[in-house]
DNA sequence: TCCTACAGCGTAACAGTTACGGGCCCTCAA
DNA sequence: TTGAGGGCCCGTAACTGTTACGCTGTAGGA
């Protein structure tokens, strides 16, 4: 119904004018660019190159460039993401959304440009992002987190029970004092995680100490740094709850290399993304989610958005995570240990 | 120079019927098609769509669909290339070879329908794809392996010389019994592994040992598994060189299980695509290669290519990997550990 | 005053795609 | 035998967006 020259009649200009505006070439005036993109914006104009239909589903993150290493939940997500895309015969872009978006031009306006019909996008913590290209119209899956804006789409999962679980069967086991070690980036994921813990120390009767909530980045050296913390206290926990693959594994080679028996001396409960639960020694005990599968329904939500003309419905939907009991858990140390000053093993008695 | 209008004028059929040949739509006969697409591919034809140049590279994997698990190497080799590609202002995209391609169209014809102007290709141990791409003058570039046939590009990383340093590394640690742990599907990396550990025994006098040699999947339970065929032999190894990241830590966490000590009963070489031998415990000596730069020369190089217009010189790259000594490797053990029949650990005198 | 340079824009020709309709052939019933 | 329908194949023409070329006006300097 819109066209270029549509656009370029109502505002008496060219139709050269206005294809140049809309692709970010030199030769027109910012004023005239302006008008042309914002006339655009009301028509809700999307160029359609010829009628040929485009079937390309954009994977996007917020942050530029992604971030050097793609970590294990991102590559089984993208594993999962490919496979559902492949099955409905839809292809995948990584789409960067900072880098060449003109300020004038709508998200829309810039995915058409790009030549993608739907997005699946990742937040890192911060949903402003997608909530703007929802209030667009335009058709994008939030993954992995969660919006408080109604109108976005969103598929999580939901690892609140879990934790409290978790957190349930240490205590089960004698646990009192049990620490928390989470990733320094707050997102929702982290939120239900945290929330768990406290409602399972809360319905058992045990105050939550604070002192033994600690945060890093989520790699490796990170859960080294939270298990040390955490054991330096003068009253360390006897169970630790990494929320995060990374930092677990971490944690736990840090533990063979000071001579702290896992599960004897300290429990851990860790969480896993793939199947990096049995690639450790011991095998941990973990909250897991499934990002293989996670991926695959993303996929088949948003090819089906990208089919169809009209508005999907909103979809909102939170998958359960599980709880693996392994080998990192058993009762509660009666001689819990510490870290001393010097990074020696001290047995309080 | 060749249009639509042009092939149609040629064969005295409309531009129409052309035009639906190319996109695989129906109501048009089989015969006509393959005119079509035949003398498209003489006069070298690529659809312009409207004059506006696309910038998307393809990522193409032979398999379909992209195995379930991308593997710590294609996750890092992965994260390099996007950091490439947006680096020079493209974006990237996944394209499956198998999935709806029609069998009269070339390959050319196939990635300008998708959009995509160059593309990086993994062999996964079969190079006669790229092979036959690469005949047909489409940009392409092989990473992560090499092939025979003379025009095709790749960029590659070299583990023969950085293999046999290994090896002599431990003969020099008084290792004379070595095994070689490798992935049981065969390409160009892991002939270039082995040999090195054939050329380093050779030049030390020492025979090989076919015996020695087995072969299994790369995953942790494949390290597994070539660990406990290579210990249950009468005359066990007193070092291991194992050529994949999975199986090595997998070894490991085995040695951990049966209480076998690494270093001191049991020396182990692996190899790392990217930061694995520091996550494991003890962290282990590995050959290692940089899957990272590798992704990221390789954007580099594809997207000159998809930019320039003639036809790019043949680019051929081997990258030199680097040999890093840990805690997993020291000196021959005197009493060489081997595994039971029932799983238990034997010492020979 | 005249010349040059350049930014901004329009005309027209180009690219590829597709709605519509018209032959052609086959089938089937009157 | 003939007419009606239907499906396949294809052409005409109208549509999409893009760009080479040239025009106009303005600014600056010789």
């Amino acid at each position: 119904m819109s066209s270029v020259r549509q656009i370029a009649n109502e505002l008496g200009i060219s139709v050269a004018t206005v294809s140049r505006a809309m692709n970010q070439r030199s030769g027109v005036s910012e004023e005239t660019r302006r008008k042309v993109l914002e006339l655009a914006q009301r028509h809700q104009y999307k160029p359609s190159m010829g009628r040929k239909p485009t079937n390309i589903i954009g994977l996007v993150y917020p942050e530029e460039p992604v971030k050097s290493d793609l970590g294990d939940f991102e590559a089984s997500l993208l594993s999962g993401i490919l496979r559902g895309v492949y099955e409905k015969k839809h292809d995948l872009a990584f789409i960067s959304a900072a880098r060449d978006k003109h300020p004038d031009e709508t998200y829309t306006q810039f995915f058409h440009r790009k030549g993608v019909s739907a997005i699946i996008m990742r937040s890192l913590g911060d949903t402003s992002l997608v909530e703007r290209i929802t209030s667009e119209g335009f058709p994008v899956l939030l993954v992995a987190d969660r919006s408080e804006d109604p109108a976005v789409s969103y598929l999580d999962s939901i690892s609140h029970d879990t934790s409290r679980k978790a957190i349930e069967h240490l205590i089960s086991l004698g646990h009192k004092r049990i620490g928390l070690a989470m990733h320094n980036i707050v997102d929702t994921d982290h939120q239900d995680r945290e929330s768990g813990y406290r409602d399972a120390l809360h319905d058992a009767g045990i105050k939550v100490d604070e002192s033994l909530i600690v945060k890093a980045e989520a790699n490796t050296a990170g859960g080294e740094i939270m298990l040390t913390r955490l054991l330096e206290q003068e009253h360390p926990p006897t169970a630790i709850f990494f929320t995060n693959p990374m930092s677990t594994i971490g944690a736990l080679h840090k533990c063979l290399r000071l001579g702290i028996k896992v599960p004897k001396d300290l429990s851990i409960v860790g969480f896993d993304d793939s199947v990096t639960r049995h690639q450790t020694f011991p095998r941990y005990t973990a909250v897991c989610q499934d990002a293989i599968s996670l991926g695959v329904e993303a996929a088949r939500w948003i090819t089906r958005a990208a089919q169809s003309d009209e508005a999907m419905p909103i979809y909102r939907e939170v998958r359960p995570t599980s709880f693996e009991v392994l080998e990192t858990t058993s009762y509660a140390s009666v001689s819990p240990v510490r870290i001393g000053p010097d990074g020696e093993l001290i047995r309080t008695v």
